[in-house]
DNA sequence: TATGAATGAGGCTTCATTCAT
DNA sequence: CATGAATGAAGCCTCATTCAT
């Protein structure tokens, strides 16, 4: 069982290949896999495929990664700006709270459709390898945390509702968030339209925290 | 692959046995399926093992199942009345839809925290198995939908916020429980304590719905 | 295992049944397993299929049974007299040696035709288990003698080719009957219309030995 | 179950290696396939024996194989040239058409002889797997159409008995003769000598038709 | 006699990984 | 760096046969 990439902080074998003939075999190996996770699932893909698919050798797999999980490691790491930190959007902050958490589920909602099908099956991987739910529970913690910052402050400026905990309330809606973008667009089950889902978020974020302003 | 167990409606070909003995049988495998599941995991799981801990032989499994989707099946069955639809508790209607929504929230979240490792287990299977996606999904619609037409009708008694869109609401904060659940019980990511976590869900439902009217 | 019935003179530890009772379901596990495997062939035939067939229990099929074998060689026994003995039919000899010969193909393949599927599964358990070939060769042997004798007899009485030698005259020609009505009727390749088949037979036989008459 | 060779022209997942390597290790499996074969029979071969016998691993096995069935398609492949089609030896046409058909079934004999346990094997496969029974099936049909041929030929230059059906005696005699074969060579059952089993042949050829003219 | 649950040996197959070229 | 043939551990599954009821 191999180690898996950077994005874990673990320590790998294979080191990034320095001729300008490795990098691209190396990247179409990463495209190719994801090309073949998304469509075949993390299970089901082989390491033939993803070869064959990047026209290429089983050895030359292997001058690259330790095995399944660091391609799929790879794969992530790849995704990760796109997926994982989506860019706070403009949003001027005199339009208050309501606005910012809007814009802030969108921007999370937008990438969320975009990498819809990475998501699913980062779903998939977190649940067979607890290396990858460490990840996925890392990523959410940082989500998380710095939403609970936000409510505390709302709270500490009298805007929020103070009965409830920031961080379990943070938690929880961001769950709502996330878990809804995964059913409505990575299994597709539900309304795929973007603004419906912002809006249902949104007001149940400023209802749930009664932004009275 | 065999088709699953009548959770999902498909027809097996494996009967229920007859007589005492073969039900008993039956039985030990399920049970037995049940603790290497929950211990190993669905992947991991082997057939040799479950049936080692049913104290039968592999032939006597492949009596009863066709294999390890048919026992998952079995299973899940076996749980799904504490499970799935943890029966309305007595709440006094006359307490208000607030403690209507308390008692809902407990009653589900006492059921998952016993069964967490199998919640987890679903969620694994579910990631891997259409078929038990599936089976997930029927399950999570049939609790939206009850969530929605109480909702709706809190509306239409002008008790709660008639701009939000009744089932997706009703999805959403469906979701934020079950996903909050999950990650508390399942993954054992967060705070364990039960009231802590019902007092924030049902808060966040009461807001969110805007009851406080 | 088990050895095969008394068609091949090696006894057998089952008896036959002795109450009328035993006899009646001993009848009904032979003409059951003939429609099985007449159905999937000798291979694909499972016990199971048989005893469901028979509406009885596997036990019950050992009681009576040692096997599959035995009970194919009961199939086999109880077909013989209309399979391998199809009676010499009536036929005047003094029409000459040319009609004796016709009718005498005529009846053989008339019976063929009617069991042409288990001559079909008799020809695939033969190439399977030597004890069956065994007896298919001793009967094909019997009847290749019959014939060698009449050849014989129609050489000395100047009738015949004196030139070919009698035992392989009569084999070969006695092949190429038998392995015809295989083709065409347990095959189902090629004209399936007796008469025409008959015809061809006994001309060739007729010409092949020069029966001058 | 897997697909057949190239023999029934039914497309195969496996292609042909490339490399000089592969190519031997190919070779030694068909070699080695046969060898078991015709030793163990089809049904009594496991792969391990005939991995073994090709001294290579079973995973190798199934680098060039789907399964049973293939390797067995590729022997006959291999064996295919001497068996099926003899070719026709350097007759004189001017020694009359009996030195051609004597010529004809010595050198199907021959072949036969040579190859008798192969021979004995297709016939088991045939009996037991109907994509080989369609192989042996579509081989025995050209041999019978081109005797066929030759018959009606002879029939119209007046030199056979024009009261046959050309068909049906090409097929009756090229029946005869192959199944005398097998009798006398993979079953060893009669004579073994060659030359006998040619002049019988013959002579009932060439009397059926009557080529004495 | 009849039942059918229990048995388990042993074949088949997959695919990540290695390594000689 | 690239290749792809070779490896073999590891699980699944079948079904004839037994035997206690």
């Amino acid at each position: 069982m191999a180690s898996i990439g950077s994005l874990t902080g673990i320590a790998t074998t294979k080191e990034m290949p320095t001729t300008r003939r490795g990098l691209r075999t190396r990247e179409a190996l990463v495209k190719a896999a994801r090309v073949v996770f998304e469509r075949d699932g993390f299970l089901n893909a082989r390491l033939v495929d993803i070869t064959a698919e990047a026209t290429c050798s089983i050895g030359t797999f292997y001058t690259y990664f330790e095995g399944k999980e660091e391609v799929f490691a790879a794969v992530i790491e790849a995704a990760r700006h796109d997926m994982l930190h989506p860019g706070m959007p403009h949003v001027p902050e005199d339009e208050g709270p309501a606005a910012v958490i809007e814009a802030s589920n969108r921007a999370y909602l937008v990438a969320y459709k975009r990498n819809a099908k990475l998501m699913k099956l980062m779903q998939q991987v977190a649940m067979i390898d607890p290396r990858f739910e460490e990840v996925r529970a890392r990523s959410a913690r940082a989500f998380g945390e710095r939403n609970a910052r936000r409510i505390k402050e709302l709270q500490d400026r009298g805007l929020a509702d103070p009965t409830v905990d920031p961080e379990l309330a943070a938690r929880a809606l961001s769950l709502m968030v996330s878990r809804l973008a995964f059913e409505c667009f990575a299994l597709e089950e539900g309304p795929r339209d973007l603004e419906e889902i912002v809006a249902v978020c949104t007001r149940l974020w400023v209802n749930g925290l009664n932004l009275s302003a």
